[in-house]
Formats: structure tokens, sequence, C-alpha cells
DNA sequence: TACCAAGTTGACGTATAGGTAAACTTGACG
DNA sequence: CGTCAAGTTTACCTATACGTCAACTTGGTA
């Protein structure tokens, strides 16, 4: 199965996505029982849909971020919200709340690689002086 | 005590720190326990210098980031081995993996943000029309 | 038809990061 | 001297995020 055919494809077993995100059938079993993502049934086996896809991106995506499958789901919800109707204020609030949070940490990041080039640099002089 | 009396001291209590970062002091007793702090005793009592407070301030950061103590625990080696002389291939080893994983996170992060900047539009929309 | 690969559920185990409670010591103060 | 605040250790508890295993079903293939 080549690139071309992935993105062409429309149903995916659980090791197509295991695979293709390098995680475990476990793993995306688990998301599911979390309710972070709803794939469609086969009889007893999972059948998922680009959707489904999309959603685990998120959430891989989301704990690269550091967050919590808890406050994945919430953000998940954010993108459902959007498209129903939902409470504005409270969804506003949300995503307040997360860009705060966000925000803080790009800073925190900023800081953290400018000092780890320093310490790279410092480290490279020693090994070519001069 | 207020800030400029909190800069010029050189000795803190266990309390003195917990509350000016807004943890538990058993947190911080932990993070000894795990060696990332190793503050002086009189007697059985912990007494903090300001490099223990410099240390603490990279660990919650380090947390922000999302990182484990251990990951963290790693990280603040790398300043000890640099004021010391280490093997300095590995440190530089090590400092290139902690930026590639860093610079994953800030993109991560700058599309996450655009995101919620994007749904809180949309939001924002619904509840002033025109 | 016999069997393998891939899927499923459920139970149990593991690592991380502390919180909570108990029981004790110590220094300062009225 | 009594006791109160703040500190200490030890032990046990909790939540999160899966991994591992057992036992079973099913669809396709030799």
């Amino acid at each position: 199965m080549n690139r071309i055919e992935t993105e062409h494809r429309d149903l995916f077993a659980i090791a197509d996505l295991a695979k293709e995100f390098g995680i475990t059938a476990r793993a995306i079993r688990f998301y599911e029982s979390k309710g972070l993502i709803t794939p469609e049934r086969v009889g007893a086996t999972r059948v998922f849909r680009r959707r489904d896809r999309a959603r685990l991106m998120l959430i891989l995506r989301g704990k690269r971020l550091g967050f919590s499958l808890k406050d994945i789901a919430e953000y998940l919800s954010l993108y459902d919200a959007q498209s129903q109707h939902a409470q504005v204020n409270l969804l506003l609030a949300k995503v307040e709340t997360r860009l705060a949070r966000l925000e803080r940490q790009q800073a925190d990041l900023a800081t953290t690689i400018a000092e780890l080039r320093e310490i790279r640099r410092l480290a490279t002089d020693r090994l070519e002086p001069r």
C-alpha cells in the first residue's frame, strides 16, 4: 500500500492506523473506550473512516503537547461543538483557557530552546577551540 | 516578606519555596527523592539555597512542557555537565535530541493555537453577527 | 476441513507523580 | 512547662495511560 492508495482510501482497519501512526492497536481501543473516537463496527470488527483518522491525528498531537486524554476529549469537543451549535459562551471560555496555557507553553519553549542552543554552542566550542 | 527581600535572601525553608511556586512541600521532597534537587540539611530540616530555587524553576518549566521527571533529571544534568566537563559529544547528542523534540512541539503548538483562534473567531461571529 | 492471521473483550500489571495520614521531633513563645 | 507551628519519615492510596495475556471468534487459504 503506497501513499496515494492510503490517501484515497476511505475505510481502515485498526492495524492500518496503528501502523501508520506508530502506536499499538491496544492504544486505539483504549482511546475508543474513553470516547475519543467512535469507529463503526462490522460485526465486532472496528472500521475506521477518514474522520476517525483525523481525530487520531488530533489526539496524538495533543499528547505531544502534554495534554491528558481527558483534556484532549474536551479539545475534540470544541471541534464538534463548533459544527453543531453548543453553548457558545462556554465554548469560548474553554478555548480561552486552552489558548492561555498554550501561549505560556510557547514562551517556555522559546526560553528552553534558546538555553539548549547556548549549551550546545558552549559544548561545540569546547570541541573545536578557536 | 516582599519581593526585594525574597530576591536578596539566600536561604529558604521548604514552605517558602512551596508557597512561591504554588506546589506542595510533598512535591518538593519527592523531587529531592528523585535526585533533582539536593538541599542542605540542618539537623533533619532541609535548607534551600538559590541554586536549588533555580533548579526548581527549571523543573516546573520542564513539567509545563510535558517532560517526565526522568527527562527533567537528564535535562538538569546538561546544565551541570556544562560547568563540569563531561563527555562533550554525549552531551551534544542529548541536547540535539531534546531540541528536535522541542522544535516539533513548537510546530504542533503553532498549528494548535491557530486552530483554536479560528474556532474562537467562528464562535465569536455567532455571538455578534454582522 | 483444518488452521493461521487478525480481530475482540476482560482481567491484571506497570510506571509516573504525587496526595494523604500517622506518628514523631524540635524550636519558639506565653 | 505546656503546646503550637513547622518539619521529618514511612506507608499506603490514587489517577493516568497504556502493555500483556488469556481465551475466544471469524474470514480466508492450502
